[in-house]
DNA sequence: AAGCCGGGGAA
DNA sequence: TTCCCAGGCTT
């Protein structure tokens, strides 16, 4: 029924076409009663809560951010406790998670909803649409799931089941085809039960028709009604331009420990991690030789210094190769930019991104040795 | 419309 | 390796 939809996907679907899709939507919701997933924001769907999980799942899977939900939850439980919260606490309960300008506008958006809605999440879809943070999808998700109202959820997972679904050959990256399969999800939502209908979407996407090569046709409730498996096309679909390749960028790490602390350094606050906190590095290889030399202009008289094993971090856009030393200096000696760090304050509020994972994680050893003795060689 | 912004798991 | 994830903001 769905397979005269417009191949491109990038005309708006006939009501035809649209009352064949509509017919979908109870045999999805019923796959979903047996099937819908235990989450934390399901079981206790509080508006505040299911805001704190879309955020954390933009771009980012499930398994992912359930520590980081539970954590965030009970440390910051209601709005006006993230309205409130210091940046450095923000930045050590998202460490780890990506994307940190999430964290920023979700206490944005704190703020504006103290100041200018009487500390209550907006209850509609335009003005959840204003809060930062907050887009098109993230709007419908939280407007239908936490509010019943009759506004779809277009994510990645519904974006995918959708161009299967009607068999759409056209780009998903397009926002002309994002817009055709958005109207095709407003036609199929049932108005009473919207955020249970826009959840089983995801839940079918993530559980059933998954990406690439791999849709479990045999396991999903609509397969008659779906163009795409129908037409033998499913694992073809989504279309979706390629990806640009990754730049390369080759850094030296200098990890610092004197005195039972480290080195740190605050990045800029806008751009790459920004504001998080790192080992100071350089671009390029440098050498022991090179580092000794930078050491000394910094007023440093490294005790000892150790080449590290390389390590690499891969960002979606980017590529860091590594080369680390680690210095043992006599002294916590004040470097211009940079501040000195135990253990403690820095489990407490200094947050580093993953990318220096390989260097983090023995760096509890590395400064209990220095605790102990002063000169080391 | 295109670029930028993290990190990790799966194939 | 590549893909893609309960995307949004800036230019």
């Amino acid at each position: 029924m769905n397979d005269t939809v417009a191949a491109t996907c990038s005309g708006m679907p006939e009501a035809g076409q649209l009352e064949g899709l509509r017919q979908l939507a109870e045999p999805i919701l019923a796959w979903y009663e047996h099937n819908a997933r235990v989450l934390p924001w399901r079981e206790q769907p509080d508006p505040y809560r299911v805001w704190i999980s879309e955020i954390m799942l933009q771009q980012t899977r499930i398994e992912a951010a359930l520590p980081y939900f539970y954590r965030f939850v009970k440390a910051l439980p209601d709005i006006p406790a993230l309205a409130k919260a210091e940046e450095a606490t923000l930045l050590k309960l998202w460490e780890g998670l990506g994307y940190y300008n999430r964290v920023r506008n979700l206490q944005k958006a704190a703020r504006i909803i103290v100041e200018r809605h009487g500390g209550r999440l907006p209850s509609s879809y335009q003005h959840l649409l204003k809060l930062p943070g907050i887009g098109e999808y993230t709007a419908g998700a939280i407007a239908s799931i936490a509010y019943h109202i009759p506004v779809p959820a277009v994510d990645g997972n519904v974006l995918r089941v959708l161009a299967r679904l009607l068999a759409c050959q056209g780009d998903i990256a397009q926002p002309r085809v994002r817009k055709t399969l958005r109207a095709a999800a407003q036609a199929m939502l049932p108005r009473e039960r919207a955020g249970d209908f826009n959840q089983a979407m995801m839940d079918l996407g993530s559980l059933v028709c998954l990406p690439g090569a791999a849709p479990r046709c045999e396991l999903c409730p609509v397969t008659t009604g779906c163009a795409g498996c129908r037409q033998g096309v499913a694992d073809k679909l989504p279309v979706k331009s390629p990806q640009k390749p990754r730049a390369m960028q080759q850094k030296t790490v200098l990890v610092l420990a004197a005195q039972g602390k480290t080195l740190l350094r605050r990045r800029p606050a806008e751009g790459l991690l920004a504001g998080l906190w790192e080992f100071p590095n350089l671009d390029g290889w440098l050498t022991e030789e090179d580092v000794a030399a930078l050491l000394a202009g910094w007023g440093i008289r490294p005790a000892s210094m150790q080449g590290l094993a390389d390590a690499r971090h891969i960002f979606t856009h980017m590529e860091w190769h590594m080369r680390g030393y680690l210095v043992y200096a006599a002294e916590a000696l004040p470097v211009a930019n940079c501040v000195w760090v135990d253990g403690e304050a820095m489990r407490r509020a200094y947050a580093l991104p993953s990318a220096y994972a390989a260097f983090t994680r023995h760096l509890p050893r590395w400064l209990a040795e220095t605790k102990n003795n002063l000169e080391i060689h």
